[in-house]
DNA sequence: CTGAAAGCGCTTACAG
DNA sequence: CTGAAAGCGCTTACAG
């Protein structure tokens, strides 16, 4: 059974095209419509089953009330709502889907990503474009690609110049994490970190730089620590704390200190960069934390401001980290 | 700057629509083009910033490789990603996106629930409809509602006769409980449930009562338990065990059990369903569960089967419970 | 109060 | 190898 489209109730009702389309879309009031008429519309229309076609009223009118979602990778929605597990995707979604819902508009998730020139390809019927920490250092030129689309993006999690972001402080937060340290009494602080994220976890580590250098001290080359993807840590620089970039590394970083001898926090203070939700809470490390749900749905908010064109918006924020301690944190005396 | 379309692109190549559309989408290899002109078009289309409106491609094709979901509620995707929270909605985007992600297909989550004859009216832009558990007995005509959707729908954890649906084995699920109940020598064995989800609660109720027909047991009515939304129970049926229709009613359920003085499984043996990784399993409660991810995974599968028109679909399915033990079944003697 | 017509931006037979 | 034209299904000035 094919759907009936406009012309069909039309033809039914006895009325032209443009009559039934303004009685169906009852929305505009200022054009008066005999009652008679209406009826004889609205009943045509229930008769056939009309649903209108969402593409072509969109192709007219140019708005779908629809935001489309790009994940950190391809794999990112693949995490959602596995419980206990990827903090970062089920704490974005929650924010994502309260802002959303807030405003009555759809989400789509943007699942086909091209790793390629072709990504703005395929991004489906959308009025703009929240971009969650998504790698654009892939492609081959970020910048110019992102230029091309004409519609409104907000990037979270991450502030490309000349953009609207909402993302968390991250040189506030190291430098709050620094501040904790020092008060400790340590000098000597490390950072560890891994490959992945690089222009998040870059700004993280710049903030400890600066933080360190604000203080007087100038970190050795060696206090940055670059765990290894499958490889153990075979020894330690001479630092007496270390901050450890996300959840992920610190649980790490955790278990390979613990197992060339050393104890935490007698040897080693450690403190982490973390989430509201993570379960970093559960093994109550020292971290500074940022609620993921909150800074996304800051930009969701943000995004919708801009394609409905409110003048009035705040546009790019960051969010300041808050330091909740734990019992990874000794004092040095 | 507004976007640039394809006529723009044609002329500023110097070639025709038709020329600049093909090229665009070198998918159809079958009809020769010029290098010469081939290039013209691309750096063409570079230059300008073209992105196609997915908008009017889907008009023009018919199809935009996007399913919609309906949720159970218009609250629904709110609970997305709360961690440690609603274990249903999180494991059904985990199936969900698992499966979309696999077959390439982006995914609309419908917000904009019209409670209403309306509903049809805000579908956005899809080939087909994902309705997770929906409450469709609040619509005038819900038959003929969805009748008029032309589309593939598919239900999940739901079984509306003359559709295509993905759902758990309730009737069965509820007979493998009375067994284990039966085989620890109960006989006098309740059913627990709550207002909510009723068509669900109903299905599960009613293959309670029919697997203790098959027993030989009549269930008295007062066997039949409604928890009330506030108040606390006052009295307990004269019952040596009971089945919880789902791990919400367990939770509120254990917990007057000992109110009123009991101990289970000592004086009652309580039995749930659950989900795979609900909060349950921490109770460690005896209960029947199902894989919401692996059903919902199935139920998109199977839309996305019947978008593409695949004729080999086997359609309909039923998921199997499976029995797990915990420490709130004893053994009658 | 109602209708004829243009146009949103594409794709694809069809004709060269 | 390339182009002119029809048409997907709507909405909305414009003219009655």
């Amino acid at each position: 059974m094919k759907q009936a489209n406009l012309t069909e109730v039309a033809k039914l009702a006895g009325v032209s095209i443009s009559t039934a389309s303004r009685i169906l879309n009852s929305a505009d009031g200022t054009i008066p419509i005999s009652e008679n008429t209406r009826q004889k519309v609205l009943s045509a229309a229930k008769q056939l089953g009309y649903v209108p076609s969402a593409a072509a009223r969109i192709l007219r009118m140019g708005a779908s009330r629809t935001i489309g979602v790009l994940g950190t990778s391809a794999e990112f929605f693949r995490y959602i709502g596995t419980y206990g597990g990827h903090s970062f995707a089920n704490e974005s979604m929650s924010g994502l889907m309260d802002a959303a819902l807030r405003h009555g508009y759809h989400v789509t998730l943007l699942t086909g990503l091209k790793e390629t020139e072709g990504l703005l390809q395929d991004l489906g019927v959308i009025d703009g474009l929240l971009v969650l920490n998504h790698d654009l250092s892939k492609y081959p030129d970020p910048v110019a690609l992102l230029d091309a689309f004409a519609k409104p993006i907000v990037y979270v999690f991450d502030y490309p110049s000349q953009s609207v972001y909402s993302a968390p402080d991250d040189s506030g937060g190291a430098k709050l994490a620094v501040e904790q340290l020092l008060k400790a009494g340590h000098r000597d602080i490390g950072f560890v970190r891994k490959a992945e994220f690089k222009a998040l976890f870059d700004r993280r580590q710049k903030g400890w730089a600066d933080a360190m250098q604000a203080a007087g001290i100038t970190p050795r080359p060696e206090w940055l620590i670059e765990l290894p993807d499958s490889s153990e840590l075979r020894t330690l620089p001479p630092i007496t704390a270390a901050i450890c970039t996300n959840q992920g590394t610190f649980q790490r970083f955790h278990s390979q200190v613990q197992a060339l001898g050393l104890r935490v926090p007698d040897d080693i203070s450690i403190l982490t960069f973390a989430h509201k939700s993570s379960p970093v809470e559960e093994l109550n490390a020292s971290r500074v934390v940022v609620s993921v749900a909150d800074i996304v749905a800051h930009g969701v908010t943000t995004l919708i401001h801009l394609i409905e064109g409110d003048g009035k918006v705040n546009l790019s924020r960051l969010f300041a980290y808050e330091y909740k301690p734990g019992i990874t944190l000794g004092t040095l005396t």
